[in-house]
DNA sequence: CGTTTACCTGACGCTAACGTCAACGTCAAG
DNA sequence: CTTGACGTTGACGTTAGCGTCAGGTAAACG
């Protein structure tokens, strides 16, 4: 019993996965992935679904469409899946620095914000008492807002 | 004793802040600078230096240029720096949150990948007793290379 | 038979922040 | 005089990852 393999059409793999369907020509012409072909429709197969699993876990990641791309295709050429796992680690590793040096970068901007919104804060809330016109006109539209939400 | 200001030439000013003249001239180009000419030749004055400064600073917490011209053009229209202040909070709040998100993002992404690596050593670690002559090989690379650091 | 519906293939557009190149001007030093 | 350093203005190129047409095919429905 071969039980004919599922397959399936582009629409249904985007609603899947939440991508559109320009997404996933975009990636076959990347060479991503190769569906077989009903004339011209693309068929995917389970194998298909799988790949873009790994496609999309890749991206979520970081990792650049290019480099998922050989890793697929030594996964592909490596039976023994032994230099692609050496391979995978590697990229693995050196995306795992690239982030966190990233969350680094993103936690010092945010520490910079946080310093600049304090600061932000304070000499508002000292000019606070002398309020400008402008301010009054804000308070003014404000409160018109409110009772029109009313 | 009206001290005639400093001036500066573009490549000053792009070696002090590590940015190239072409990095100046797009941001003149964009309208957050607005430098003097002496003939075509630009001029930078004290003020633009400082502005250039809040340009940069802008970038380091990830605000887009157009965004940094908003800020910097509310700067100049209002003189009392109220409104500025509070748009300036704005984009701030806006931009930690976003900030934070990103940072979030990269952690699920970095525990992700970390999942991934521990995996793959452990495939690797299992298959290593039937030792791939690759693996032979960089074995005897890192143990050269042991040798050579002591 | 006509009309949706789903699918296809190009091919150009878009965003951000510059890089790069061409072609030229200007000025001091050798 | 010539060379080199520095400056200028366009204008096109780059990178990633698709979005967005335009224009056409093919099958299924009523």
């Amino acid at each position: 019993m071969v039980r004919p393999e599922r397959t399936f059409t582009i629409s249904e793999l985007a609603r899947e996965f939440k991508v559109t369907p320009r997404a996933l020509r975009f990636y076959e012409d990347k060479g991503l992935l190769a569906p077989q072909r009903d004339g011209l429709n693309r068929v995917y197969s389970g194998r298909d679904r799988a790949r873009l699993v790994l496609v999309l876990k890749g991206k979520s990641v970081g990792l650049p469409l290019v480099e998922i791309k050989e890793l697929l295709d030594l996964y592909n050429a490596d039976e023994q899946h032994r230099a692609q796992n050496e391979a995978a680690l590697k990229k693995f590793r050196e995306r795992l620095v690239a982030l966190e040096e990233q969350r680094h970068d993103i936690e010092g901007a945010i520490d910079a914000l946080k310093d600049g919104i304090a600061r932000l804060e304070q000499v508002l809330a000292e000019k606070a008492p002398a309020a400008t016109i402008s301010a009054a006109r804000a308070y003014e539209r404000e409160a018109r807002r409110r009772l029109a939400e009313a």
